[in-house]
DNA sequence: AGGCGATTTCCTGGTT
DNA sequence: AAACCAGGAAATCGCC
């Protein structure tokens, strides 16, 4: 991973300013990187790149230097996702969020599961909002369902959604596993071989 | 403009 | 009875 990062700084395609220790620790707070199998690896480091580019972009790792919060938690690779709990007075106004936002796509849009993943991976929703079943096998547990799907909706701009549809969309990954199926167990889904990064 | 992927919306029916 | 779960069908929406 730090081989990685400092391809990336040599390469300085990016404005990197922070010190590197600080992206190591970020590789060492990416818990899953460690456990994928090689054929994932490439996609994992699309998920990382993700992430950095997030962190680049974001004006709390900007000024990280000075930064005094506890070092032993990032608050970096978590941040994915909380700019909804985000209220007024802060500094990240809804248009950075969505440049921060977008450098987490792909394409144009985050997808569902990545929304998800997302969640999870953040401290300031899970376990509060989804948390994980059996991480080692990437079941997860959507504890309130209506706020997520609100925030689903936000993300897409649909103030329309609904924890019915959002799961007609999560159903619709068990075909492309993407998700697997988890009988019997309420509001419990399963990460599938198509997903990836959690 | 058309096609396509990824949902979104709606719905019927079954289960917990 | 309220909440979920399963999927089919059709409509949307953004992107190429």
């Amino acid at each position: 991973m730090s081989l990685y990062i400092q391809q990336r700084k040599q390469s300085n395609m990016d404005q990197w300013s922070s010190p590197i220790c600080t992206y190591q620790q970020i590789a060492h707070d990416w818990q899953g990187f460690e456990n994928l199998s090689s054929h994932q690896e490439d996609q994992s480091m699309n998920d990382i790149e993700d992430i950095l580019d997030y962190i680049s972009a974001s004006p709390e790792m900007e000024t990280s230097s000075d930064s005094d919060s506890d070092p032993a938690i990032p608050t970096t690779v978590h941040d994915i996702y909380d700019i909804k709990t985000q209220e007024p007075d802060n500094h990240r106004n809804s248009s950075n969020s969505r440049n921060i936002s977008r450098h987490c796509r792909q394409n144009g849009s985050i997808r569902l599961w990545q929304f998800l993943r997302g969640l999870l991976l953040n401290p300031a929703f899970n376990p509060s909002h989804i948390m994980w079943i059996n991480r080692s096998r990437g079941e997860f547990k959507i504890v309130k369902n209506k706020e997520i799907a609100q925030m689903w909706g936000d993300e897409k701009n649909n103030s329309g959604m609904t924890y019915e549809k959002m799961s007609r969309a999560m159903r619709y990954y068990y075909k492309h596993d993407i998700l697997e199926p988890v009988l019997n167990r309420r509001l419990v889904y399963k990460f599938g071989p198509m997903s990836h990064g959690w």
